[in-house]
DNA sequence: GCGTATTATTTAGCGTGCTAATTATTTCTA
DNA sequence: TAGAAATAATTAGCACGCTAAATAATACGC
């Protein structure tokens, strides 16, 4: 009935799933994957350095307008703030409110939990097998898309 | 810098550059790569059998809306058609145009080159485990994601 | 056969990705 | 130092995923 997916529709459809499945466990923090991966990155960094958008992209992989939106929904709910960078007027210092501390210290075990569930299937032999070759196929990859 | 990424974000990741991969190459066809899947499958199976959005649904792993949504887009372009089925008043048939066919005939070799172009960071063997730890992966998330 | 449940499609609304283009600021260079 | 190039953020517009809800037709159970 169904035929086997391409391998790089296999890929696709698997990351589909990962993301579902942390989607269903962060739904009750008030935030999405990529939203708790920015926080994430934020409750981390923060005390070391200033982070800007710019380095968000960096992170997460994605481009401005994406990251942008991203903070835009994270600002509405309250979990970050934009402030003005002191000595860069071009862009803006990203902090963690008080609740987004709070959310973040909240939901990161989840997503470790959820991350060991994603590794779950395989042994640990296999995890760094998997990770070998998906990292090869990212690079390969990587070296192909035509990146602006 | 930038820190390693969770392996559940490392494959949404490996997936977007195939996806952005196949994207390059649909491009100058005038479809998206999930467009491209979409004719790929009706041109392989229309005369054998009446194809459905349910069937492209199955076949694709989405949603009634999202399927919806596709062939859309694919009826604006003048690829497929839908028709009335004589026999169950509630589905329409798919049919591809001559323009639809003409244009999957084109590109259905460049969506193999893009598949082999994906598999070829690997040896076939590696491509072999690959697939299987892959697997392995999507079986057990989709047993943990709670479908509807 | 009648009413209920199921199935197929569609619409509305949202988040996440992108590109292209705009604005503001900083940095570099001649 | 003035003008050009680069950088950070933003906006507009699109495709693709989803859920929830509406509509229409078929299938089932009594």
């Amino acid at each position: 009935m169904t035929s086997p997916l391409h391998l790089g529709r296999q890929v696709v459809y698997c990351g589909h799933l990962a993301r579902l499945c942390l989607e269903e466990r962060m739904r009750q923090f008030g935030v999405t994957p990529v939203q708790a991966y920015a926080m994430r990155f934020l409750a981390r960094g923060e005390e070391a350095r200033e982070i800007t958008q710019r380095d968000l992209e960096r992170e997460l992989r994605l481009k401005a307008p994406t990251v942008n939106g991203v903070v835009d929904r994270l600002e509405e709910k309250g979990f970050l703030v934009r402030q003005p960078s002191p000595t860069d007027g071009r862009c803006r210092l990203l902090r963690l409110t008080d609740t987004g501390r709070e959310a973040a210290a909240a939901f990161l075990s989840a997503m470790e939990d959820t991350e060991a569930l994603f590794r779950s299937a395989l042994t640990d032999r296999e995890q760094q097998i998997f990770q070998e070759l998906l990292s090869r196929i990212v690079t390969n990859l990587e070296s192909e898309v035509h990146r602006t």
